[in-house]
DNA sequence: GAGTGGTCTAGACCACGCT
DNA sequence: GCGTGGTCTAGACCACTCT
């Protein structure tokens, strides 16, 4: 199993350089980090998958076993894999109790969880903003999908949210939509567009609200919202989805954990 | 060196547990881990404190050297200590720049990171409020210290902030303070107390201003606010202070970082 | 040059999941 | 029982800092 397969993986795997080379040189342990990341971006491994064990890769690698777990450990880390004793070591993959954790930061002033139901106003295609553009990176004229939903929690209307999305990237998803959009989005974007959102930035600011939201989440015109805009991006950090959820924090708060 | 002596690290160092005892075996990293926070909570190394080697660890503790690393990883991981290359292993220590960049996070629409300068308003003793008994997990009829502030970003007035700590834990602060207050109190906790702020969780919301605010703002009643609520919390994650922070975020936002 | 942390190896044994 | 990841060891060599 030690040969040199002419696979993705084998190939990417000899390519590590060794000191001596001199410039340059990085750590064995990242370049085979490196190569794990890029093969996850290339979708030679997609979520849920069963990496190689240790010593497979060790061997693809030409390098010990130690050295390909703390390459596998800080990938564990990022929670970009998951690792099992016993099992093996898996790419990750959304489910609900990472959106709920790990993505949704609005908790009840009494400190339940609860991941908010979804119902979609709207969803359908058109020129994207000069806002969108800089976010999302796209070229300018280029189109984007809106989808527009209110969320509920505990019954009540809570949040009423924005999103917007490459056209290009997702496209068929407005047709989809006519069939029902599933609540937690990124588990679609990964099991229909291969897209995995990795990692994101949010930022939250003191907003009144509209005539609009305040009729959706029945309040009054300039009552305070919170609101708080998502830029969420995949493994190779491009910009995926732009979000703007403006929130009603009278019976929540949104939870920041510092360390 | 690797006798047993009878000072705090070493006897601590020799209580590691051993597989066999079985039952509640921990690994010994683990248990390495820790005995250093302990001693980190104890106090016989504070903060810049450079520790042992990893060598001299290794040998107080009857382990190798590689067990000892995989420890002090961890600690390194969670901003407990520092290591560099051929110095050695130090005791984390607060600085303007972790207070930046960890602690502090409003930041300018255009990017632009700041620390605010502050203007004590009062600083003052008095009976703790039911919310501060709970958050600072204080006995009923316990005085807390309140220092109110105002702090400006950029020259303008931006944040009104509300600061609760035990009177017991930080006796002779409000003395202290007829002298000025540093801009970064963490740095004064740490050096005056002995208190290391370790963790925080944040609960934000929008609210409206009050009268008292939008006078001190520059703004009108009722003009959203984002209120920023943190809880502090030492290394040994007993909650030190409560402050509640109220943002102008029309030139600012709050910025958090998923992953 | 001495001392420190950073990387890497090779091999041992344990704990866990599966079948 | 076998294959997996988890822990631990002992020792090598490198890179960096200080003196």
């Amino acid at each position: 199993m030690a040969e040199s397969v002419a696979n993705g993986a084998a190939n990417r795997g000899r390519e590590v350089v060794r000191p001596g080379d001199d410039v340059d040189f990085r750590p064995l342990y990242k370049q085979i980090k490196d190569s794990i990341i890029q093969q996850l971006i290339g979708g030679d491994w997609r979520p849920g998958d069963k990496l190689p064990s240790e010593f497979e890769l060790a061997a693809r690698y030409g390098v010990s076993q130690g050295t390909v777990r703390k390459a596998l450990d800080e990938l564990t880390v990022q929670n970009l894999l998951v690792r099992q004793q016993g099992r093996g070591t898996f790419v990750a993959t959304h489910n609900p109790h990472r959106a709920l954790f790990h993505f949704f930061h609005l908790i009840g002033k009494d400190g339940s969880r609860q991941l908010p139901s979804s119902r979609v106003l709207s969803c359908a295609t058109r020129r994207a903003t000069r806002e969108e553009e800089e976010r999302l990176d796209l070229r300018p004229g280029n189109q984007v999908i809106q989808i527009d939903r209110i969320r509920d929690i505990g019954g009540l209307p809570t949040i009423v949210e924005r999103i917007s999305l490459s056209a290009k990237k997702f496209s068929g998803l407005v047709k989809i939509s006519r069939d029902g959009l599933p609540n937690t989005l990124y588990e679609l974007y990964e099991e229909r567009y291969g897209i995995t959102i990795y990692q994101a930035e949010e930022y939250l600011r003191a907003v009144a609200a509209t005539e609009r939201e305040a009729k959706l989440l029945g309040i009054r015109p300039g009552h305070p919202l919170q609101e708080i805009a998502r830029l969420a991006m995949s493994i190779d950090r491009k910009p995926v989805e732009w979000r703007v959820s403006r929130c009603l924090t009278d019976r929540h708060h949104y939870v920041s954990l510092i360390d």
